[in-house]
DNA sequence: TATACTTAGTGTTTTTTTTACACTTTTACT
DNA sequence: AGTAAAAGTGTAAAAAAAACACTAAGTATA
């Protein structure tokens, strides 16, 4: 059998679009008890794991998504680490303590790794959780330390998106400069214009336009581009060139 | 007796300016068999040490400098974590290893930390480790996985110290112009234009110049600054504002 | 005490980027 | 044919970036 490495968990926060808001995906929790019919656990999550002593902690974040995607080749950064002496001391999980052998009075660090799609592309994987995607304005509660995890991550993510060409991993393949803009906005938060968006984007020689548009709007379609990484890593003479 | 969490450690690469270079300390290792007189360990390594059971991994780090240094105060950040599955399974650190009642066949994971120091403030602390400045050009080869901790703290400086107000941090409370200038063309390897960095610093009302000048210089004495996070803290409305 | 040495400190012009702002075009739908 | 809905486009003013060279102020020393 697969060994597990004890002490060390990875956790993902799954960012997702959806044309309109910035989602994360959050796990419901509800255990109730068989004899005395009450809830034990009732809480939201964020998507995480145990990490198996063979593989890597990105192969394991990556594990973590494809099981509840489904989906490959998914953009995933590790962010940051949790590890405060007393976080998971005894964890709900009880399957997992007692195949562990782990003591239960040691922590678990986490690797907080974050992830981005766009939410259509996703066929959620229940395999038993009752996961959801749920808008970041909206996420509440969280058990453990999560709302830490995912307010670092989202901060990373913020960040992130201003110096490197990572917001087209939210979007199709194929996609709209509206929809990039709308990416920014909802990711910050923010309006932006759209010619000045534009005039700036096409400066970006790796945004390549398609002789392609949009079908099944009920408007005028807009051209759709696409993101040539191969372009990317050749133009950029500078350490970071992707600021909005 | 304190415990120590037998499956996680600290690397510190504590970044070091003199003036001149970008530097970071180095852990010289010799360890000679007594009985053969042969070398068991001669190598180098980055500072890095366990975690106490009872502490935060931000108490580890800020540890292992104080222990090194003797500062207080120090800049800190916690970078990248590093758990591939064969890292470290069987310590070299012999007495480490007998005290920690650890599984020799489980990885550790190791938590990196960067930090910023003007070197010339550091008085280092030996305590039977043979511990130097090395510039980051001459570095050469180091033990376990230490040139890639290292070369990801200095790609996470070379990121934040465009985004961030955290040069100062290599230099000590009151400056030049010149001093900080040259700690950016330090990190980034390049050449700035005095006169055009000059008009962007003079746009940071967080760099307030002191009337005080340089003494000791046998030249004409520069004006010193310094940096204060309270009006940095005010003034900056957008997300991140220091880009040089 | 004059001179040499060394780094500090300063301005202008050109180019590029940013910002603010509103109307026409194209398509689907009725 | 008309309407609804988003796509797509240009200009002028302000700010920032880039390129570029000399004078000022102090210390050292001859």
């Amino acid at each position: 059998m697969r060994q597990i490495s004890p002490y060390i968990s990875v956790d993902c926060v799954l960012f997702g679009y959806n044309g309109a808001e910035l989602e994360v995906l959050i796990v419901d929790r509800t255990l109730t008890d068989e004899e005395s019919g009450e809830q034990v656990i009732n809480d939201r999550t964020l998507t995480g794991n145990h990490v198996y002593e063979d593989e890597t902690i990105e192969d394991a974040a990556y594990r973590v998504l494809n099981d509840l995607t489904g989906l490959d080749n998914v953009f995933l950064e590790q962010f940051k680490t949790f590890a405060h002496p007393d976080r998971l001391k005894k964890p709900n999980d009880q399957l997992w303590l007692k195949n562990s052998k782990r003591n239960p009075d040691a922590r678990i660090v986490t690797i907080g790794f974050y992830s981005l799609v766009a939410t259509d592309k996703v066929k959620l994987i229940w395999k038993g959780r009752n996961v959801r995607w749920v808008p970041i304005s909206e996420v509440g509660e969280l058990a453990f330390d999560h709302n830490l995890i995912l307010s670092e991550a989202l901060r990373t993510l913020r960040l992130r998106i201003k110096y490197e060409p990572i917001a087209f991993e939210l979007l199709h393949d194929k996609f709209t400069l509206t929809q990039l803009q709308n990416v920014y906005e909802a990711i910050w938060d923010v309006e932006l214009d759209k010619r000045n968006f534009r005039k700036k984007v096409a400066r970006m020689k790796y945004l390549i336009p398609l002789d392609e548009k949009q079908t099944g709007v009920a408007h005028k379609p807009a051209r759709l581009y696409v993101f040539s990484r191969e372009v990317y890593s050749k133009t950029k003479k500078e350490l970071f060139d992707f600021t909005i």
